[in-house]
DNA sequence: GTCTATAGAGTGATAGAC
DNA sequence: GTCTATCACTCTATAGAC
């Protein structure tokens, strides 16, 4: 067989990018095709679901570098403090310092979302518990409730980062943040 | 002639509640047809310049909406406290409880924004800074970067609700922001 | 020879524009 | 309603690793 021109993850990646800049409903395949260079014929070969199988790969692919980079070390028994600043220095990592959206967030904001409402509940919920667990183990009062704050003020500033263009917002919410926790495990 | 079907006021909210589902790549005019009871033509008699149009006479009439409930009444001389809580009401009486999404927001996070960067950048600025000028009356340090952080976290409420199905998690955020506002101000 | 990854013309359906 | 462009997707065919 022909070498392959792009290994699957790497070919999933880059499809990521392009519902991120587009949406889902927004991606076309002929888009999905420049981005990746892959004809139909090599996207059907090893998407044979189409968009909507590229939409659930995309998704599990995130929730595992979400969860292997930031659930799983909340959750993990160790000093809460740093486990928390570890997951601020990788959120704020893999934003992009606010520069990239939340996908998952994206997709919930319209009808994608019930195609992929289970993956985007999942992937909530699993931060929202991991953060709350860590925040108990360090003795937070309202450890959940905090967690949601957090978790939603993070992709609240993603959007506003995003639609005032303005990057430093990202920055400063996150470090806000970082403050806040940092003062509710004291 | 003959009798308009819908004020092209209630064009613009019938179809404002589509782009809500679909998002604006995902919204068909078929859809708008559907939702309108308008056919093709009528929709493009109201608004020639097509679906990039009808975006933008959305926006502007949510813009309307929200600087007559919200920013005008923020940036008023009077009481900030109660223009705050007022605000929130506003808010959360807007947002369904969360279960109503922010358009302005989800234009935000895909290529939608391109379109529209001006009017989804007016809609935060106009509204960070009015509740800036609120808190600022009101004595609060570091207003600027308080009424960021609310209005992220509004945003960040509504996708999170969505996200979760969860509309008690908006309630519950905005009773936070809420208090939090209150002892910024005491 | 078999199997897999590639390419891309061609399908019907539906999009938005008028 | 009519138009053309483009959509997601199918199908046939080839190239090349084993």
């Amino acid at each position: 067989m022909p070498a392959a021109l792009l290994s699957r993850e790497d070919a999933i990646a880059r499809i990521a990018e392009v519902f991120r800049e587009y949406g889902f409903a927004g991606t076309s395949l002929s888009a999905i095709t420049e981005a990746t260079g892959l004809g139909k014929g090599s996207l059907y070969n090893h998407f044979p679901g189409g968009k909507d199988q590229m939409g659930d790969e995309v998704l599990a692919h995130i929730d595992a570098w979400f969860e292997a980079r930031i659930y799983a070390p909340l959750r993990q028994a160790g000093n809460p403090r740093s486990a928390i600043a570890a997951m601020f220095d990788a959120v704020e990592d893999y934003f992009r310092s606010g520069r990239r959206i939340c996908l998952v967030g994206a997709f919930a904001l319209d009808a994608t979302r019930d195609r992929f409402a289970a993956k985007v509940q999942g992937y909530f919920t699993a931060w929202i518990e991991a953060l709350a667990a860590a925040l108990a183990r360090g003795g937070a009062h309202d450890a959940h409730a905090l967690a949601e704050e957090v978790v939603a003020g993070i992709q609240g500033a993603l959007v506003l980062s995003r639609a005032l263009s303005d990057p430093g917002l990202f920055k400063r919410q996150l470090a806000q943040w970082r403050q806040r926790l940092n003062t509710a495990l004291a």
